[in-house]
DNA sequence: CGCTTATATTGACATCCATCAATAAGCGCA
DNA sequence: TGCGCTTATTGATGGATGTCAATATAAGCG
């Protein structure tokens, strides 16, 4: 383990420029790679597009099994790990499970690259 | 009998994305899902970071071991799939690769999530 | 030519993940 | 209450993936 000198103005060009301090944190990284895991799966990309260009906005999964051409067991699971990455939200009504984007949710995940 | 109600060919390549036909296509979500899943991994990021955060704007294999407290081979690997996947190019200078961003690569990205 | 350093590749291994079949859980309705 | 429909969960399985150790490739230097 050693420790960099953070406030050096280093203009040295062997090799190594440090500047590291603005760089992502693990705790960080492993959080925002989660969202990109969510969306790390073409049927994934397609569930969202689906949803956001459906013009109520939302969607129940009934319509969303046929056009993806997955079984409906399978579509629940992405649609669940759709939510827990908070691009989704989920409302049931009555029997049915009605699936929107989450409001500003494509755009953090797309501030996350801008602010790497 | 052709009776299939097709678009026309775009024979126009100046500015028409999928217009509003229908959601990603298969072969496009496949596309965009493989550069997700290049930013699916923590490590990966901090890659995208580091090499983002260096004054110089490219940084060598040998900074970027440490402070990953990852084994080179592991680095290589990572800094290879971000390059398939655009996000990187590679200069070889001499002994050293010099790994810097490829341009607009990351503003491609977000737009993806910005037309989904 | 050998030696050293830097990077890439290979092979192995453990873990994760997408998918399906089967089944459970909730809700509406007769 | 019980039946039917919609959605969620469980368990299993094949394939993808991150990591390391060992080795290979390549470039500079004596």
């Amino acid at each position: 383990m050693n420790l960099l000198p953070v406030l050096e103005p280093t203009t040295d060009t062997t090799c190594c420029p440090p500047a590291e301090d603005t760089a992502l944190g693990v705790k960080e990284a492993k959080q925002q790679a989660l969202v990109f895991k969510a969306l790390a799966d073409p049927n994934r990309l397609r569930l969202l597009s689906i949803i956001k260009a459906s013009p109520s906005g939302s969607t129940c999964v009934c319509d969303l099994t046929e056009p993806l051409d997955l079984g409906q067991p399978t579509v629940s699971h992405h649609l669940k790990v759709l939510v827990e990455a908070g691009l989704l939200q989920r409302e049931k009504r009555g029997t049915w499970a009605y699936f929107s984007l989450a409001p500003g949710a494509l755009d953090r995940a797309a501030n996350l690259l801008a602010n790497l």
